[in-house]
DNA sequence: ATCATTGATTTCTCTAGAGAAGTGGCTCAC
DNA sequence: GTGAGCCACTTCTCTAGAGAAATCAATGAT
């Protein structure tokens, strides 16, 4: 009897927070429901107020969860925004596909809230992407339903959008596409790389994010028919706010 | 002298936890490198324990450090694999008998630690998507230099697999697709949802996922050429371990 | 009716201390 | 040398308590 098998029980603060986690996933918490709070855990548990914390702080982390200061622990909601990598440009086909995770994809509004130009000497992977040591860089914050969801920073090489509408904050119908197309520098071929981790903490300030939540970021590059790169675009999207939807063929 | 703008310092785990992270962030610290622990911030900043956890937490939360306990607490690592999601699927590779996965790791070998193959009543959103209560499911974890990097589960209509090597544990070579294509359902078209969350407990156990990490969740539906629907698959990556990449024209 | 104040409730920050449990290096016996 | 045992050090879990700061509802004065 040397070993014996015992699955050494997990710790109470993780009992705690195993027994709310179940509750909010099964729905009998649901989106905006209050949680029991720091006192009512320690009396309903006999635990002290650190530990009854620690059990909260984990499905805070696990993005279950949104502290409000003074008034409770509450069930965090989640309606995605659907975002199409590539259907604006793929013909009707793509309508018939059908989706797995529910969201509004009535096009709630965008609003762009600040916006930034600038000309600035390119970060080094930017530079040797654009070919190009000079860029131009519109960084802009969009929100949707008042709330900001996403922050993107697009550089293109500075001799081509010099004194184009392309630095200015309005760009046109069509946006900076549309002006790249005037130019003759239509964007025909995309890539995107998309990563996934948690928020530095400007990022987290800028996008108003509770704690838990991760951020998506994508790296979009365009090029002409003929495979000039004209656009890097670094976006970063509250994980919480979007699916991100690509289709493609074999 | 109503509103003296007051920056209310932050509290000191907060300011010990972003000197820190500067500190990683910069490239001081590097990766394994290990970061002053609970007694050294305890003597250093001559504060209790509990807080000097309170700050180191936070960079676990982050995902930028690792705990081991009896140890120390250590920088985290990031080298992702690059998951390429469009040209990955053309039918040069796997009508040629090669593996998905093998353009995916860029020399580093995966392998397939555990697979369950079952006859299951679908849930509501797949049957939805198959047009299918019954379905054969194929559950199976990837690992990649003998960490495991993700989960898949994929479906596929019970009435178009009975019988075939689909339900098997080999599927041979070509792998699932090809087999789908000597049926007479070839895959042909494709739509990828992807979201980011952080993980569930069980899928923290089966990454072996440290805390601070998200998952990316995709979410496939292969369609042949009729648009008839042949195959959901559910993946669960580690964040930490991927980048996702997209080609498409406009 | 409206506004200011008060007070109860809540989360947040931090102190001080203790024992459990895992790690890793050292010494000692063989 | 090699393995066993020991020991220092580390993180982990938890207790008990206190004051700060934000929220929210109710009360009271205007």
């Amino acid at each position: 009897m040397q070993q014996s098998p015992v699955p050494p029980e997990p710790p109470i603060y993780r009992r705690i927070a195993d027994g709310l986690r179940e509750a909010i996933l099964s729905g009998e918490l649901r989106d905006g429901d209050r949680l029991p709070g720091e006192n009512a855990l320690m009396a309903e548990y006999g635990i002290a107020r650190a530990t009854a914390r620690q059990a909260l702080s984990v499905l805070i982390n696990e993005g279950l969860a949104v502290p409000r200061r003074g008034s409770g622990v509450y069930v965090r909601q989640f309606r995605p925004i659907r975002r199409h990598g590539s259907r604006r440009l793929s013909r009707q086909q793509w309508g018939r596909g059908q989706a797995i995770w529910d969201s509004d994809t009535t096009g709630r509004p965008y609003t762009v809230d600040e916006i930034t130009i600038d000309r600035e000497a390119a970060e080094e992977a930017v530079a040797r992407v654009l070919n190009s040591v000079e860029v131009w860089v519109r960084r802009r914050r969009y929100s949707v339903d008042g709330r900001p969801v996403q922050l993107a920073v697009s550089h293109f090489p500075a001799a081509l959008v010099e004194d184009t509408p392309i630095i200015g904050e309005d760009t046109g119908p069509g946006g900076v596409y549309a002006r790249l197309g005037d130019l003759g520098h239509t964007p025909a071929h995309f890539t995107e790389e998309v990563r996934a981790r948690m928020p530095h903490p400007h990022e987290t300030v800028q996008l108003d994010l509770p704690a838990g939540t991760p951020v998506m970021v994508i790296c979009r590059i365009a090029y002409t028919e003929d495979w000039v790169p004209v656009e890097v675009n670094e976006m970063i999207l509250d994980a919480a706010a979007y699916v991100l939807h690509y289709d493609f063929d074999s």
